[in-house]
RNA sequence: CGGGGUAUAGCACAGUUGGCUAGUGCGCUCGGUUUGGGACCGAGAGGCCGCAGGUUCGAGUCCUGCUACCCCGACCA
């Protein structure tokens, strides 16, 4: 096996070389998709577990709409059918002929769902409506990279309808807040959090919200999004309904969703040298046992031991590594890569004194604990590892995040450190994009939507306080 | 769509001014020695050299035309 190249010398190498390696996903024959493997769908799989349970918890029901939308539907909404036709894939043909109207493989499902919607929803009885779907979408980008931009990917999107503003401002916070939370118990990955500038929202809504992230190479990475689609989609859609004074009125909606993003979001996040650090609220395997062994008497007692470990620690996911025909050496090294948080060592010489060696993916600590205490030494570490992959985040985080007064400050901090970059912006789209075409830097988030100061490019008094940085 | 590159075994690559039998490392199979930080020895299996033409006694190698993919931009979860 290949070793990995190091973050310093080459990030994006770095990063297809955890995705090989880890055994998470391959490059597929068509162009721009990918095959996602066990290892990678299990961390997948896990995610989607744990989301989709607090999504429950919110009152949201899953659904399950079309792949497909017919092209009049999707060009219902203006600035929505602006945004997205350009990277939308076409189905012209079905059963060997030309079909009457082309269909668009799903970008989103906004069109599709809100058409129904309008047929559903009567009443104010009938609200709120709270739909989620876990699916798949495609978008044809012009560049792709595994995980972290994929033709084809998978999420779950969020579709809310509401009676009014308050009840969409509602749930478009109350969407990030499910994220903020999931990100940081499950994944360990501190967020900044706020408003997107107009030019930086969703096609058609009102505003975005986003989750970012940071990754070791200093670029921003929206890991989640919720948007409060105002009333936009009501009147393309003719979603109304009739209040308790018995008048016609249109609803407010959101869309929010996260996507397998996140996979890669967690390798750029939490990664190291030696490959992928999972958190172990979501990791696959989150004990690895390596039995180390002469000959076959010890094989024997050896597994024997590991198999009472793997009993005792049965509300944990935990393996054993008896493959023959590889060293200890080579098993540790391809389980770090995996990121799996907790390796025991269990060899003759432990077996002696009837303990093991515990080994730290973190913070590469290997400790000697009896064999017998294992049951409540490995919850506590395993509490231990998540904690601390999250404050390692987030004091990453914080360290990379830097406040800026002039234009030249914002350059040399851009060029030089790169992270989130607080500076002051006067509000106006021509400053916005010329900061990034001069820079790639981009607005993450709004800070302060009130703010007193100046516009770092224009000079102008600042209205609002943003954080800037290179994106992904 | 611009700019750069690559195409040879599952993967990473070498293959000279054309030269006869297609190479190396990793991985894989078998046998043995090993096993506490990516083991070693030996024996094997595995190829339409991206596709189509052309030049030549002879093409992986030279010429022409395709096609695909990768990297850097523009677009974006």
């Amino acid at each position: 096996m290949s070793r990995i190249t190091p973050q310093s010398e080459d990030f994006s190498q770095w990063y297809l070389d955890i995705v090989k390696e880890a055994e998470l996903a391959d490059y597929s024959k068509v162009k721009g998709c990918m095959v996602i493997k066990p290892y990678g769908y299990a961390i997948w799989e896990n995610m989607q577990k744990d989301l989709d349970r607090r999504i429950k918890e919110a009152g949201v029901k899953n659904v399950y709409f079309p792949l497909f939308i017919p092209e009049s539907l999707l060009q219902r909404e203006k600035d929505h059918v602006e945004g997205f036709a350009p990277e939308c894939a076409v189905v012209t043909h079905g059963g060997g002929k030309e079909l009457a109207e082309k269909l668009i493989v799903r970008p989103t499902s906004e069109t599709i769902m809100y058409d129904t919607f309008s047929d559903w929803i009567q009443s104010y009885r009938d609200l709120p409506l709270l739909i989620n779907q876990w699916a798949n979408v495609v978008r044809w980008e012009m560049r792709t990279r595994p995980f972290l931009r994929t033709t084809e990917f998978l999420w779950q999107e969020g579709h809310t309808v509401h009676k009014d503003k308050a009840g969409a401002d509602e749930e478009a916070h109350r969407a990030l807040n499910m994220y903020i939370d999931f990100d940081r118990e499950s994944l360990a990955l501190p967020v900044l959090t706020g408003k997107k500038s107009d030019k930086e929202k969703f096609a058609g809504a009102l505003y975005t919200l986003s989750t970012e992230a940071l990754a070791k190479d200093g670029r921003a990475i929206q890991a989640g999004t919720s948007h409060n689609l105002g009333t936009t989609f009501a009147k393309s859609f003719n979603i109304q309904y009739q209040s308790e004074e018995g008048k016609l009125e249109d609803v407010w909606q959101t869309s929010w969703g996260v996507s397998t993003r996140l996979v890669g979001t967690l390798i750029v996040c939490h990664g190291d040298d030696k490959g992928l650090k999972m958190p172990p609220k979501i990791a696959p395997i989150q004990v690895v046992i390596v039995p180390i062994f002469r000959n076959d008497e010890d094989k024997t007692a050896i597994l024997d031991a590991a198999k009472q470990v793997v009993s005792d620690l049965k509300n944990f996911r935990v393996e054993i590594d008896n493959r023959d025909g590889q060293t200890p050496g080579y098993k540790f090294a391809q389980w770090e890569v995996k990121g799996v948080p907790i390796r025991l060592e269990i060899g003759p010489r432990d077996l002696e004194n009837n303990s093991c060696i515990v080994a730290r993916r973190d913070t590469s600590e290997k400790e000697t604990y009896e064999l017998s205490e294992l049951f409540t030494v490995i919850p506590k570490l395993l509490d231990e590892i998540q904690d601390n992959l999250y404050e390692e985040a987030l004091n990453f985080q914080k360290e990379n995040t830097r406040k800026v007064d002039s234009y030249d400050e914002f350059k040399t901090v851009l060029e030089e450190k790169g992270g989130f970059i607080l500076a002051g912006w006067c509000g106006s789209e021509d400053c916005e994009q010329k900061i990034q075409d001069e820079t790639k830097a981009t607005i993450r988030v709004i800070d302060e939507e009130e703010h007193i100061g100046k516009c770092i490019l224009c000079g102008a008094e600042a209205k609002q306080r943003v954080y800037f940085a290179k994106a992904y």
